[in-house]
DNA sequence: TAAGATTACTCTACGCTGTAGAGTTATGCA
DNA sequence: TGCATAACTCTACAGCGTAGAGTAATCTTA
């Protein structure tokens, strides 16, 4: 059995960078962080495990490769003419798109390091707050409170803590095994909860957000 | 050279789940997570690696235990008496403490799945938010509100994404190395910024969220 | 056109991981 | 006294990331 060894010929298609971050982000969304293996990957290249590591340093390297394509992916409405708020709406949605595209990747979403990518999809934010008045320190802050909200707001999202789709069953069965002396609003509050829409939600969250940004145009710095 | 199996004498000190935990939190917060394996733990315990097993049914159970320790010494000023903003101030404060004490940990904290410590710890928010007046569909919409934003807070005070003590360092060098035209808004708002004061950052968030809830007070549900 | 350098791979091997399964001994109970 | 159970240890396995060396096709330069 005679194996192929050493540099391909140029008619065969070769191993790049793209391909093979394109291929773990494919392999991650279908089956999940645990499946991303570098010799899995490669079976899925069909190359040697080893030949990964010639287009990406090492595993590490690999997923932020990854979380920057996502974030490279990202497409915000530009909102052209329209009120600082609806241009925020716009960033926080897509951004929450993003994360639900690629639920197993939230994780490393949530938590990347700031690079290349990452840095532009920010530009509209950033851009919205200015617009709307907002002081150099207060435009950082308050991008700061956007991000980290729909940042949690993913999380809680994609790790289940909210049941499937939302439906908090699971928390409800949780909630009734503990005394009642210990959690009497969370039982209130959730026994007169029906299912609730995430979509509504997050707006709930955004709207909220923005409200008390706008009530902090008119303050000093 | 006889090597010691089998039970235990009565006399010997036994190992316990909360002994098992209370040393994999050490070992988590000390060394961090990549050290935190089962037989490293074990090394620590002086027991073999299995032993382990006996108290803790896998991995996985054992990091949501370490969680599951954290929030249950997770302590709220009750603020008796006090406006329910405070209140709501105490638990977010004393929330974000809980990841700081525990930097290795908030990854696994903001994602953790419901459990019984978890759901105690938000008891006091939810108390907060049903004594101002909040029906039971906002006070869990305004709960997961204020947790999101302290997740996805906490998150990024940890993950470095801020630099090391917030000083955006880092941020600001990715930020040279992008072309003007494609991050301006983001060159304007950091180009303005000294330097940040966690502290300061978190309460702005908190704050802004706070009024939006507060001019939703009045709103129908 | 031949020689050498470079590129892009493959192969082998090491130390690490979580954990299944079986063996061992001290204790509590009949 | 004998037996069941509890609480451990030992061995072993499959899989992981990746260092290091080997190999063949192509590009560069004389």
């Amino acid at each position: 059995m005679a194996r192929r060894t050493g540099r391909p010929r140029s008619g065969e298609e070769t191993l790049t960078r793209e391909r093979v971050l394109a291929s773990g982000l494919k392999l991650a969304d279908e089956e999940g962080m645990e499946s991303l293996s570098m010799r899995r990957l490669a079976a899925e290249l069909g190359v040697d495990p080893m030949a990964i590591y010639y287009h990406v340093p090492n595993k590490e390297e690999l997923v932020s490769g990854l979380v920057e394509k996502m974030f490279s992916e990202m497409r915000v409405p530009t909102g052209e003419g329209e009120d600082w708020k609806e241009r925020v709406r716009y960033f926080a949605r897509a951004y929450r798109e993003l994360a639900r595209a690629h639920p197993n990747l939230v994780r490393h979403l949530v938590s990347g390091s700031a690079s290349g990518a990452t840095l532009e999809a920010g530009e509209p934010l950033y851009a919205a707050l200015e617009a709307a008045g907002f002081s150099p320190r207060v435009v950082v802050r308050a991008a700061d409170l956007v991000v980290d909200y729909v940042n949690g707001f993913a999380l809680a999202e994609v790790s289940g803590s909210l049941g499937e789709a939302g439906d908090r069953r699971g928390l409800l069965e949780l909630l009734d095994e503990r005394p009642e002396e210990r959690v009497p609003a969370m039982r209130r509050a959730f026994g007169a909860l029906a299912a609730d829409d995430l979509a509504v939600d997050f707006e709930f969250g955004l709207d909220t957000i923005l409200d008390g940004l706008r009530s902090r145009l008119a303050d000093a710095d």
